[in-house]
DNA sequence: GACCAAATGATAACCGATTATCAAGAGTGC
DNA sequence: GCACTCTTGATAATCGGTTATCATTTGGTC
């Protein structure tokens, strides 16, 4: 994983420019615009590649298939929408997450996931 | 499904017994307490058909295999244990989660998932 | 206790997701 | 532009989880 192609470049472009988890589907489909022989492999390769180099992490949401984002990104949660299916960032978070466990428990990190719907699939 | 086997009736007590969502290998390795014999296509089945009943749900939480819990129970959240794993009921939610999202989003649901360790593995 | 349909358990089959294979294509340095 | 090697893309192989198959066992009923 060395070379500078334009798969690579794409893959990376995508994740820059969309400010929320994506799924390796995502990925491909978004890849191809760029890249119309695109292929599922070189989509999976590359995110592993990137996962491995630390630049993006994968994000497990409940009943989702793994979804990937960029690191160094600001805590923050995860809103899915039950229209379009998409997962976007959630900048708010609890804050005081850590005494809703029982006494006994320890909390060193927490997980909140909104479903809904967003504003383009709201009125839909 | 109408018949009353010793294999139901030790996976219903599991389910009635424990309070917190389980896996299909946790109910074999309990069930098998009660009925050594077990396999896990009865569990597989049994859990089917409990939740297909409306008896028992799943609860998906993110990176871990699907887990079933009694229907019925009041709104909870669940804390995992990084020591045994185990998923365990919290009783406490952060309630004000609608007012997290962005503006135009509309929440009809959440989880919340509370990571860390629980009290058999807080000292070890 | 005997009968019969339903349930069980061992295992094969299946399924979607991910990874490996390998011939063809394309960066990089000269 | 050439050569050399890495990367790509199509597809086969693999993997863990779940379901189907089928001979055997076992509730439920008479």
């Amino acid at each position: 994983m060395e070379r500078d192609t334009k798969q690579r470049r794409a893959i990376r472009d995508i994740f820059a420019r969309e400010h929320r988890p994506l799924s390796t589907e995502e990925v491909l489909t978004a890849g191809r615009a760029f890249v119309p022989s695109l292929g599922i492999a070189t989509v999976y390769r590359t995110i592993n590649s990137l996962a491995h180099e630390g630049w993006i992490h994968s994000v497990e949401l409940p009943g989702e298939p793994i979804r990937y984002e960029r690191c160094g990104k600001p805590h923050h949660h995860h809103f899915i929408c039950r229209g379009c299916g998409l997962a976007f960032d959630v900048a708010a978070c609890p804050e005081d997450v850590e005494r809703l466990a029982p006494p006994g428990f320890v909390v060193d990190a927490h997980e909140l996931v909104l479903y809904g719907r967003c504003p383009g699939c709201h009125q839909a």
